[in-house]
DNA sequence: AATGACTGCCC
DNA sequence: ATTCTGC
DNA sequence: GCAGAATGGGCAGTCATT
């Protein structure tokens, strides 16, 4: 953990100069780049083996060859070394020697990885990982310069995980002082010069737009058609493979939505206040849709045989959920494809709850290996495993169509007219509204006897706030344990299912987005509405654009009862550059040698790099508390072995009025856990 | 067989 | 996941 | 407003070590 850091503070602190230098430049080789990674249809084998001067490579992230998919989310470039000047510690590694095998090596560590399971099939949309983390790069790292932890094992090579950290050194040894960096990151699937999968697509587009210069079409409009087709078949070379043999003009219908090819779901904006709401869907016909605490799925039924689902970042996660996608019917046995869109949730069938995100994660993850007795091993998964209930909110495709293009309006009536709703397949819990002349007009919800029918007007009269309606059916879905609401335009071209490309049209409101002073507050309990404030205990050194400074802090709540101040959450965003820059300077004075005695927190997992003496006190906000197997906050209050941390914790703003005694409290802590 | 470090992937 | 920032 | 890059808790799975 020193090795990479040991620079801090002596840095030269020089960030993101690259960027200027990039400008023209960046365009012109991300173009030319791409062009090579065209022609020699290899794109994963050049990123590693590209590492040179002027040189734009696609990496592939951890999937290579075989598997074109996986590499798309984790699509990284390269651009031009020469531009280079950030420094990151032990990272910098100089050497020298020739790149030439590289993209073998590569291959060998994963077979490393994967030599058990025998047959490699092509490339769904499976994932291979390369299982390299920052631990084995770290050891790699040190291995090729020497500086450190040189473990002159003599049995060295003969482990897997061995063999994975000799071959990355060997990649780094044999590597040019600049390309070192760009392997390691690489490998880290951060290259962090301010250019990713977007900007990869664009190029790609320039790149073709040039190519064929038989075409009529603007750079803009190829560009933009290779979004599209990207965003409904996500894999590189599909896409080029597409265009290179029935060239761009036929791409719409090349690559189109597939069942069993995943589509990028499209995704929703956060909105800081109920006001946001008003803005951003006046006067429009919209629905509010309960956010469900669980996972997203993107659920295929393939030819009338197949069925699939994937994560929201396009995993296959089939064999995590085998059970409960076979729960789903459509009402017609004869439609053969669908792709719809949907929240998978941990469900309690004997209380009728809905259970929350921490008991759906103990879901295994992999298939049983029983292959016997399938039945029973399904009706197993449902009993004895975490049983799961589906709410779906989107159809993509029906019955060898695509419904991308029609209206939410139509999408939801296609779900609730052609779909089965019983216990384990439903739709989620939605109240329409439209403001009018100021005021909420509420539609119907799905609810039943909720209010299948328009309010009179005389009770839009009576609506107080005009925001009434958003906020009672917002603490209705936390009472009913869900995270918030959806708010999404129900008619017009608004409303298509657009993966992607105008990527964040739906609203997301959850409760703790909000200010405490938006009126919205726990008569249905659960969540930290407000803030707590927490002690700096610790501080970790920063990575990339944070080098020089501290990247991210250990937080603590003080016990009066124990004296002590225990461990609660880590603490890295929030931040602006501006209060990191003057947290770097002020926390500086308060660095300690030694661990201050009163402190409590898990040695392995949590150790920052500095400590400070308990003085910072600091707001932070959360959207839960969790039971936690690594921090100590309010330990044996609420579990005996177990402290309390915190979900998606955020800083908000330093509190120099308070005392680190005044801090939140673990009791204080607890009650807020309980009353979840 | 149990434990622990590490990784990848959920949020 | 949340958040900030340059463009 | 997009795209990118910092950073969070916590789980199962994998592999090494004991």
């Amino acid at each position: 953990m020193n090795t990479k850091n040991r620079n801090f503070f002596n840095n030269p602190k020089i960030k993101i100069k690259e960027k200027e230098k990039k400008e023209e430049k960046k365009e012109e080789n991300v173009v030319e780049r791409i062009k090579t990674v065209v022609n020699d249809e290899k794109m994963e084998v050049n990123a590693i083996n590209s590492f040179e001067k002027q040189g734009v490579a696609v990496k592939k992230g951890k999937a290579a060859a075989t598997d074109p998919n996986k590499g798309q989310k984790r699509s990284r470039k390269v651009i031009s070394s020469d531009s280079e000047a950030e420094s990151e510690g032990g990272t910098d590694v100089g050497i020298a020697s020739d790149v030439s095998a590289n993209g073998k090596v590569e291959a060998d560590i994963k077979s490393t990885k994967r030599s058990k399971s025998a047959d490699n099939k092509g490339p769904e949309y499976e994932g291979l990982e390369l299982g390299i983390g920052e631990s084995i790069l770290m050891k790699a790292i040190a291995g090729a310069t020497g500086r450190q932890v040189s473990k002159v094992k003599s049995e060295a090579s003969s482990s897997s995980m061995q063999k994975k950290v000799d071959k990355i050194s060997s990649l780094i040894v044999g590597s040019k002082d600049i390309e070192a960096r760009y392997i390691v990151r690489s490998l880290e699937g951060k290259l962090r010069i301010g250019l990713a999968e977007k900007t990869v697509i664009t190029g790609l587009g320039q790149a073709l737009a040039r190519n064929s210069g038989t075409s009529k079409l603007s750079s803009e409009e190829i560009v933009d058609m290779i979004k599209e087709a990207f965003t409904q078949v996500p894999n590189y070379e599909v896409v080029i493979e597409n265009i290179m043999t029935y060239g761009i003009e036929n791409l719409k219908d090349r690559c189109k939505i597939t069942p069993g090819i995943p589509v990028r779901p499209m995704l929703a904006m956060p909105i800081k206040s109920i006001e946001e709401v008003k803005e951003r869907i006046d006067g429009q016909e919209a629905t509010c849709e309960y956010k469900y605490d669980g996972e997203r799925i993107q659920i295929h039924y393939i030819d009338g045989v197949e069925r699939k689902s994937f994560s929201r970042n396009m995993e296959n996660n089939t064999a995590k959920y085998r059970d409960i996608l076979g729960k789903v019917q459509t009402k017609q046995p004869q439609v053969k494809n669908y792709i719809i869109d949907a929240e998978v949730v941990a469900y309690d069938y004997k209380a009728n709850k809905i259970l929350p995100f921490q008991v759906l994660s103990t879901r295994k993850r992999k298939e049983d290996v029983q292959k016997e007795d399938s039945k029973e091993n399904e009706v197993d998964l449902l009993d004895s495993k975490v049983p799961v209930k589906l709410f779906a909110f989107d159809v993509l495709y029906f019955d060898g169509k695509p419904t991308l293009q029609t209206s939410l309006k139509e999408r939801r009536a296609l779900l609730e007219r052609e779909f089965v709703i019983d216990d384990h397949f439903g739709i989620v819990e939605y109240k329409n509204i439209q403001y009018k002349n100021g005021n909420t007009k509420q539609f119907f919800s799905n609810k039943r006897g909720d209010a299948d029918e328009e309010c009179s007007a005389e009770n839009a009269e009576n609506i107080v706030d005009e925001n009434m309606e958003i906020i009672e059916f917002l603490n209705k879905s936390i009472g009913d344990s869900c995270e918030g609401l959806m708010v999404k335009l129900l008619g017009s071209e608004a409303s298509y299912y657009e993966p992607n490309k105008r990527s964040r049209n739906w609203i997301k409101v959850k409760k703790d987005y909000l200010a405490a002073s938006s009126g919205v507050n726990g008569s249905g309990g659960g969540g930290i509405g407000d803030s707590i404030d927490l002690v700096v205990l610790g501080a970790y050194y920063g990575k990339g654009k944070r080098t020089g400074f501290y990247g991210g802090f250990l937080l603590g709540c003080y016990d009066p009862d124990r004296e002590e101040f225990q461990s609660c959450c880590k603490l890295g965003t929030g931040f602006s550059d501006a209060d990191l820059d003057k947290f770097a300077k002020e926390l500086k004075p308060l660095v300690v040698e030694k661990v201050p005695f009163q402190y409590s927190y898990d040695v392995d997992q949590t150790k920052p790099d500095v400590w400070f003496d308990p003085k910072a006190v600091w707001e932070i906000k959360a959207a839960d508390l969790s039971l936690s197997p690594i921090y100590k906050a309010g330990i044996g209050l609420v579990s005996n072995d177990k402290g309390i941390s915190l979900r998606f914790p955020r800083f908000i703003r330093e509190r120099p009025d308070k005392t680190p005694e005044q801090s939140t409290s673990a009791d204080q802590i607890a009650e807020l856990f309980e009353a979840q």
